[in-house]
DNA sequence: ACGCCTACCTGCTTGC
DNA sequence: TGCAAGCAGGTAGGCG
């Protein structure tokens, strides 16, 4: 579900409705969604009488700052939401966690397909929650090394939105890679929080074939990268994310820039710049739409 | 470094 | 209508 506006946007709600709430009790149902190494009892045991403190966002995961330093994380991978309700909401056979706040509301975790994953981290420190590759080399056993906070999420590439994330530090990244631009948009190691969605959308937008290699650019397309991938994103947070199925903020409302959406799941509608039909390839086993008209393939352009 | 595969899960859509 | 296959916003781990 969740691509950096969507999660995002959960942040900034619960930063509104949570902060300062105290959470009385939590219920688990679905063991395999608290994060190894904590067994589901003990981080019931130790999440009672927490208090948020504040809730920001790092990548695609949701962080409650408590008030003792503890970070309660959660990635929402596909399916994951964080609802505020009242206690007296409609029971939901999805939620996988309950937190009972103190005022009586609910901070409820739904999650369908089960994927994601929350973790409860000591103050201070936190374990690496690495992406993928990347981090792969840092890895260390569960539990074995403690991480300080600014090691936390340090498998991860820039967040895009941040000001250090410049057309320099694009280009200079882009560089030093072989690998497609649509693979390399994904992957959380080269730059945080870009999804499928958004990297079909940015693509687009930067017109560039998403088969094309990444140390192939131009200058002035790697400008128009750097522009589209901050546009796309910053234009879905205004909009509170994309709803194609499952995805709701933390108010349960789903948000509105699906239907703003250029290329994705829009295979055979014409292009909104020229008309042309999308088109619909897989790359590294993901859906991806493009434009065959606006979007070209220079040959010897790919990589081999 | 890179691409490709499988796994984790459930539900909806599509095609025969 | 029924049923199987294919698809889905993510990512970890393994292989070549």
């Amino acid at each position: 579900m969740p691509e950096l506006p969507e999660v995002e946007t959960v942040a900034r709600d619960l930063q509104h409705s949570v902060a300062g709430a105290t959470i009385v009790h939590a219920h688990v149902s679905w063991d395999r969604t608290i994060r190894h190494p904590q067994p589901p009892e003990r981080f019931v045991a130790e999440i009672e009488g927490a208090t948020i403190l504040r809730v920001s966002r790092r990548a695609k995961t949701v962080l409650l700052h408590l008030e003792d330093g503890r970070v309660m994380t959660v990635a929402l991978r596909m399916t994951g939401a964080l609802i505020v309700a009242a206690a007296d909401a409609d029971p939901d056979p999805y939620v996988r966690v309950v937190f009972s706040l103190a005022d009586g509301r609910q901070l409820r975790y739904r999650d369908v397909r089960k994927f994601g994953r929350i973790g409860l981290w000591p103050g201070g420190g936190l374990r690496s929650v690495g992406a993928g590759r990347g981090s792969r080399s840092r890895k260390v056993a569960e539990g074995a090394r403690r991480y300080r906070i600014g090691e936390v999420f340090s498998g991860h590439g820039p967040e895009p939105l941040s000001r250090t994330f410049t057309v320099g530090r694009l280009a200079e990244r882009l560089g030093r890679r072989s690998a497609r631009l649509k693979s390399l948009l994904l992957d959380q190691a080269f730059i945080a929080g870009v999804g499928n969605i958004y990297a079909d959308e940015a693509l687009w937008r930067a017109r560039l074939h998403p088969l094309r290699r990444a140390d192939g650019l131009a200058d002035g397309e790697v400008r128009r990268l750097h522009r589209a991938v901050r546009q796309v994103l910053r234009e879905a947070i205004a909009n509170r994310g994309s709803s194609l199925r499952d995805y709701v903020g933390a108010d349960g409302e789903p948000g509105a820039n699906a239907e703003r959406l250029a290329v994705y799941r829009r295979t055979e509608q014409p292009c909104l710049r020229c008309g042309t039909r999308i088109e619909r390839i897989v790359v590294g086993q993901r859906s991806t739409h493009f434009c065959p008209r606006c979007q070209p393939l220079p040959v010897a352009s790919v990589p081999s």
